[in-house]
DNA sequence: GTTTGGATAAGTGGATACAAAAATGCAGTG
DNA sequence: CACTGCATTTTTGTATCCACTTATCCAAAC
């Protein structure tokens, strides 16, 4: 799934390594603000160790660009502007779709089994609420991308998605659901199974600047 | 140029920093052999310093992917396999194609005479030897996608272009100043002058491309 | 001769302590 | 009443120390 983002072998298991996951996990929920200063002594307190493996985590935070890190001044909760969370979009765009043609080629009839189950679990999830939705989503992104096998492409896609995550949710419960995405997905599996390569990266990249562009549109939901 | 991958106020001078961009030298250098353990005492050592801020320089560099940190392993030169080399430049493809996707309608004349001079001073320091000219030819790519005024996608290219700098001097010094860059790069500034967007856009995704078959070609230099 | 076990050494992760820098508040001045 | 400068407080950055994990090496057993 998402969360490893760093390679972190799953049996041992660092004070640093605890604190990054609480912080992500925190941040990504859009528990605290943009902009918002977070103090390694709270949160090194909140989850009972020194300081010192918090402020490690903050720089593998600020490495995805969850928090910004300035010399002397603290960590704070990065918060996107319009324009960077334009360009998170594009930049996903691009290599979504990459994934995209590098995974065409290989799809049986067994991955359109199991996007459409995907899909449809996506559109349940959207009865529940924003939460489920966003995790959903993404899971039916990850599913594509991973197939690439590519280690590093999978693991940049699932950093911008963690960035974008508290916008998605936002807009999510803004617009109540939007009936546009079941449509897009739709089309972009359709797409996949079409088998035209060219036509898959395109749909793909089509797809989420498109998702910009609604996203863009409605407001700057935690402008800096 | 190059070497701002993490935001870092300049006035500012920590230890840490000092640490990071002493290792990031280094390591672009190619001093480290790929899976040489770096220990921290000694680092400290030789920059006069303790091995803290040491240890936070090394996972700065492991979000570049120029190390690798386990858990009470230490922290141990990346090196690219060449699989993952040949990652690294299709991610460099897509990014740098919609670098100049953004980059082409804006392009005036001055720009088309810096790209010029660019071309001539990576020329001139292919006499010189791999170092000079990889470095010329980061700046001329640099140069392009710079222009494209998005700080993430700049910061990502520049990083990708670190990480691959130690190949790309190895292959340089072993080929004998290939004779496909310079014209390789001639057609490129051409599709730029174009003003043909998608066909700029192209060029440069093959270009790249390009490099990395070319590259993958001769040999695996510093299989992990 | 190879393998396995354990003792020892080396090295990493984390906590605490201290120094340096930035933020804050207050008083004095224009 | 606003502004400047200084003293105090807060917070960050770095060093040192200790505990625990991992690696190394040698000896004993098969």
């Amino acid at each position: 799934m998402i969360s490893n983002l760093s390679a972190a072998n799953s049996t041992v298991s660092t004070a640093e390594e605890e604190a990054y996951l609480y912080l992500q996990k925190a941040l990504r929920l859009g528990r605290y603000k943009a902009g918002e200063r977070l103090i390694p002594e709270d949160i090194a307190a909140e989850i009972g160790m020194s300081r010192m493996p918090v402020r490690e985590a903050f720089r593998r935070l600020a490495a995805d660009g969850l928090v910004t890190l300035r010399p002397n001044r603290g960590c704070v909760v990065a918060g996107l502007t319009l324009d960077e969370l334009n360009e998170a979009f594009e930049i996903r765009s691009v290599l979504e779709g990459l994934a995209v043609r590098l995974v065409v080629p290989g799809l049986t009839a067994e991955h359109f089994e199991e996007l459409d189950r995907l899909l449809i679990r996506m559109e349940r999830a959207g009865e529940a609420g924003s939460t489920d939705w966003v995790l959903r989503h993404q899971e039916l992104h990850a599913y594509i991308y991973t197939l690439s096998g590519r280690p590093k492409l999978i693991r940049q896609i699932a950093a911008l998605h963690v960035a974008i995550e508290p916008y998605m949710r936002i807009w999510f419960d803004y617009v109540d659901k939007p009936l546009s995405a079941r449509e897009e997905h739709q089309n972009l599996i359709d797409a996949l199974k079409s088998g035209d390569v060219a036509l898959a990266e395109r749909v793909m990249q089509e797809h989420v600047l498109g998702t910009a562009a609604l996203l863009a549109d409605f407001a700057s939901p935690g402008r800096r």
